[in-house]
RNA sequence: GGGUGGGUAGCUCAGCUGGCAGAGCAUGGGACUUUUAAUCCCAGGGCCGCGGGUUCGACCCCCGCCCCACUCACCA
């Protein structure tokens, strides 16, 4: 067909056929294209339908003598086409067998008619070439199978997979619910700095980078908190942002390095407030993104509607290890107990280690696994939240919540702490352990202290994971599967190259 | 960081006891006016992840390294 590119590779056939088309006076790469139609739209046109003017990306392609069929393709759907020797003379029948490839972004003017086994197709009398492709897209029936490539080139893996389509259009429409819930209940979004000179509002260690003018180092955010809390102290009573975080720790399916956390924070909330809100948002969510409030994971269906169970810390860990907490108030009596019921806390460092980190991770290991159906987790140990309230029966916890979903933690949120005084004490014992070598123990952030020091109203924060939550609702295990580009480590072709 | 599995053509995958590197899709040539994993005939395409070693001979066995996935540990 196009003679004198036998034995070339793909890209160096494409490459020519760009330069006959050059030649012919085809620009291979044109500005624009006049569509009426996105290709599901035209796909439930009726039959007989003319003037139609649709395009996308040819997927597929099915050549005989005189007649040929494809499939083109758009984030709607599919839509066949015939192009044949009696729509589109001789030579333009010729002209498409030889230049047009799969993998070509086309576009086509014709009519509809259904074909003998019953699809609906575009008979094109006109096409034209919008854009060419120099290389062979993957295998058509199995797609990108390599979880590697399907991360690296996602694009591929869009174009192949539909249901990789689905999972991203998915994390969109949550994301686009949220807002519009969040928005409906007058928050207002907010951005926050991404590249601080304190870091705060998690316990984790950051990434560390170097403003080259200020000649400071600079750390890119663990989580956006205290400034969305600043804002409350400015007046913005109810503030959201979706946050990307960045957290220099190990990776694992539930965990990456570069993240998206939704947080807000509203005045005037108790935790009780912002439980009751949440389980709101959270069901106006499932309904309207996923059209139910169920989701299913590892064969077990998660029933959100269900009244969520809440149970306490204590009682959690008395149920699954019959240990209980208050009855061992010192860590030394914590850890006997453990060793008599045959707990075994690996890594834990038992001299540095904190009462409140030990009871963190015989929760971890023991309770939250085992957490499947929605559950809210209450009755934390002040000691793991030095940014919530305490409790005014129970000082030694926390006005807390956590929903934990299919032993994942999926919200954390509390009543803030917004008693200056008691604030800057909490953080002068942080930076205790921080000089004792705990690196991910927070800064003593005096802007924020001073910040709380004009003065703040009760206020209720939420934290949600959102590739977490996406990941849930999708039913995927690691949540690479919802971001879109994980980072990796770089190939050998891209370092060489530079 | 530890453990397990994987890396072979652009893609999806075979590859026997260590004995010439294979198929399908994709690509090039030919036939074909209702195909849809089109079909039929022919052809081209390989740093077997990288580097050592053992061997007459290594995709295969041994050692080291790189990358990916899962898993354990820390973190959301």
């Amino acid at each position: 067909m196009n003679e004198g590119t036998k034995g070339l590779s793909v890209f160096e056939t494409r490459k020519a056929i760009i330069e006959m088309l050059r030649e012919e006076g085809v620009n291979p790469y044109p500005d624009r294209f006049e569509r009426t139609h996105t290709l599901e739209e035209a796909r439930s046109l009726p039959e007989g339908t003319p003037g139609v003017r649709v395009c996308g990306r040819l997927i597929s392609l099915r050549k005989m003598g005189k007649l040929a069929f494809g499939h083109l393709q758009d984030i709607s759907g599919k839509v066949q086409i015939s192009v044949s020797v009696d729509s589109c003379g001789a030579e333009g029948f010729e002209r498409f067998k030889k230049r047009i490839d799969i993998g070509d972004f086309l576009g086509v003017a014709g009519s509809m008619f259904r074909t003998r086994t019953g699809e609906i197709t575009v008979a094109v009398n006109d096409y034209q070439l919008l854009g060419k492709s120099l290389r062979s897209l993957p295998e058509k029936w199995h797609g990108l199978q390599d979880v590697e490539l399907c991360q690296r080139k996602r694009y591929l893996d869009l174009i192949m997979s539909e249901e990789t389509r689905r999972r991203f259009l998915l994390r969109s429409r949550i994301v686009r619910e949220i807002r519009s819930f969040l928005e409906l209940h007058r928050f207002i979004e907010v951005e926050t700095p991404v590249l601080c000179s304190q870091y705060g509002g998690a316990n984790a260690r950051p990434f560390i980078t170097h403003h080259n003018t200020l000649d400071i180092d600079v750390y890119l955010r663990i989580a956006p908190e205290t400034y969305l809390k600043r804002l409350i102290v400015g007046g913005f009573d109810r503030v959201y942002e979706f946050a990307r975080c960045f957290r220099n720790e190990g990776s694992s399916p539930a965990h990456i390095q570069d993240f998206t956390m939704l947080e807000f924070y509203a005045a005037y909330w108790n935790y009780r407030d912002n439980l009751n809100f949440t389980r709101e948002l959270l069901l106006t969510v499932l309904e309207k993104a996923t059209g139910t409030t169920q989701c299913s994971f590892q064969g077990e269906t998660i029933r959100f509607e269900n009244p969520w169970r809440i149970v306490t810390f204590q009682d959690l860990i008395r149920e699954h290890s019959g240990i209980d907490i208050l009855e061992h108030p010192t860590k030394e009596s914590l850890l006997k107990a453990c060793n008599k019921s045959g707990i075994v806390l690996e890594d834990i460092d038992a001299d540095r280690a904190a009462w409140a980190t030990l009871v963190d991770s015989i929760y971890k290991k023991t309770c939250r696994p085992r957490l499947i159906q929605p559950t809210v987790l209450i009755g934390h140990p002040r000691a793991l939240s030095p940014l919530a309230r305490a409790n005014d029966n129970h000082p030694e916890i926390a006005d807390r919540f956590q929903i934990v979903v299919c032993g994942t933690e999926i919200v954390n949120a509390y009543s803030e702490l917004v008693d200056p005084i008691d604030q800057r004490a909490r953080l002068e014992e942080q930076a205790r352990h921080r000089a004792a070598g705990d690196e991910e123990a927070m800064m003593l952030d005096e802007d924020y202290l001073e910040a709380m020091e004009y003065g703040m109203p009760p206020i209720s924060g939420f934290g949600m994971g959102i590739d977490r939550f996406v990941a849930l609702l999708a039913g995927e295990e690691n949540i690479r599967s919802v971001v879109l580009f994980p980072l990796m480590r770089p190939e050998e072709s891209s370092t060489n190259a530079v």
